[in-house]
DNA sequence: CCTTCATTTTCCAGTTGATGGAAAGTAGGG
DNA sequence: CCCTACTTTCCATCAACTGGAAAATGAAGG
């Protein structure tokens, strides 16, 4: 997962890595950026620019500093539209419906899983949760994707492993067999890792290649999540998530 | 709006202006690319490479082609939260509730209006809205952009401006008037120019600078939506237009 | 099976245009 | 008001982008 550096544009790859600083829904300055990324700051300047003009990025006028721009939220639509994520919501409905947990969708981007726009977890706070961003390693749905993508100690350990619950696993040693217990079971689980009193069940959607594509959760509360009903609510979520990778894959 | 070209990296510039061919959804191969865009192929190919390994094109291995990628759609949900664009729902539930039409909030790309994720076109046939294109001439939403953006002969010349239906304003006069129209009525109309039977209300959303930012939607069938109503209409949408605006921006 | 044509991909020398240090311009804080 | 930190502009240097041409791929037809 090295830089193979042998295709591409170098000028255009800086740009587009420049975004990333931004997938934490944070503002920057240049030289935050330029610092992050190692950049001259006279560089990143420009290239923020050009991400600017195409509405990549808007720029404050007054602070000076740069957030994600209305031109990734309009291609958002086109892109989700164009991939007809859309048709994957009634069997979600349907999956909750049946279990009385939350079902949702996510894919990988980066360091983190984001919940698709969809996604119908039903809190009782009524949360907005599409684009909500969970880390991998503590979630059911990022162990989804890290247990099917070669992952090796070193990517485990460019993560960012922070503990939100007692529970969470965060060395590097621990997730590794986090990940092949998971790939043994087959699906990924997650006891109260990120949220206290909350179990989620994790399972891929590949593509024809085998690549992991998404990942379609099953959340609720530990009550519900019982042990006892975990092999029958897998074996729906299965279903689900097979009927999905048919209608988009 | 021509080409200032002082500023920004070229480089760059061409990759992402690049990806406005995709706009429409379509797949696209490396030649049809490098004509539209006026690039050498190898020019074309080499950008493209940057485009597929930051995620913003997929590549299918066995035609040859692009269509947009995933990051695109990640990052579209999450600069979605960002600006917190979730927050116009509930105003636009109760818009809807209040008129019995369909309330939409949009943003403009390009040539085209994109429906954004949480649209509530309650249509009877229960298509998906979110993503959806409109043209900017003949959109009620559109005009809204047109109107208020000091929008010359000339950028209305370059604009798509198909007909879908026999009264549609296709002749650059006939929708540099109807753009004046708009102005002085204060509120963009479009009376069966895209859908026979449809009737849509467009209500401008500016920024504090006064730049319009989004528009707001409230459509229904001809029979609803009567001369007689739309006065009505129109105070009650422009109450929900100011507070989607207060929230927003 | 071989030829033809269209398209994608690789290669390479020429030179455009990206780079980053330094200087100028701005803004906020004490 | 000065100091500091940051953003923006400038410009000489040379890295790396460009595009023509050649090589590879693949689809269509004889």
């Amino acid at each position: 997962m090295t830089d193979s550096r042998a295709t591409g544009v170098q000028t255009v790859t800086r740009a587009l890595t420049m975004l990333t600083c931004f997938d934490g829904g944070e503002e920057l300055g240049v030289s935050e950026i330029a610092k992050r990324q190692d950049l001259a700051v006279s560089t990143t300047h420009r290239l923020l620019q050009s991400l600017v003009d195409a509405g990549f990025l808007d720029k404050d006028k007054t602070s000076n500093r740069y957030r994600l721009g209305s031109a990734l939220a309009a291609y958002g639509q086109i892109s989700y539209r164009q991939h007809r994520i859309y048709l994957s919501e009634p069997y979600l409905e349907q999956l909750a419906a049946t279990t009385g947990a939350s079902a949702s969708l996510a894919m990988r981007h980066g360091h983190d899983v984001v919940l698709l726009g969809f996604s119908r977890w039903r809190e009782s706070d009524g949360h907005v949760l599409q684009g909500v961003r969970l880390p991998l390693h503590a979630s059911a749905l990022g162990k989804v994707f890290l247990a099917w993508s070669d992952t090796d100690d070193e990517d485990i350990a460019s993560l960012p492993r922070a503990a939100t619950t007692p529970r969470a696993i965060t060395d590097v040693a621990g997730i590794r067999e986090e990940l092949v217990r998971t790939r043994e079971r087959g699906y990924g689980f997650n006891d109260e890792e990120l949220t206290p009193d909350f179990r989620t069940i994790g399972l891929p959607i590949r593509d024809s290649d085998g690549v992991v594509r998404f990942a379609l959760g099953l959340r609720g509360p530990t009550e519900l999540m019982i042990d006892a009903r975990i092999p029958f609510f897998v074996d729906l979520a299965r279903v689900t998530a097979d009927e999905i990778a048919a209608v988009l894959l």
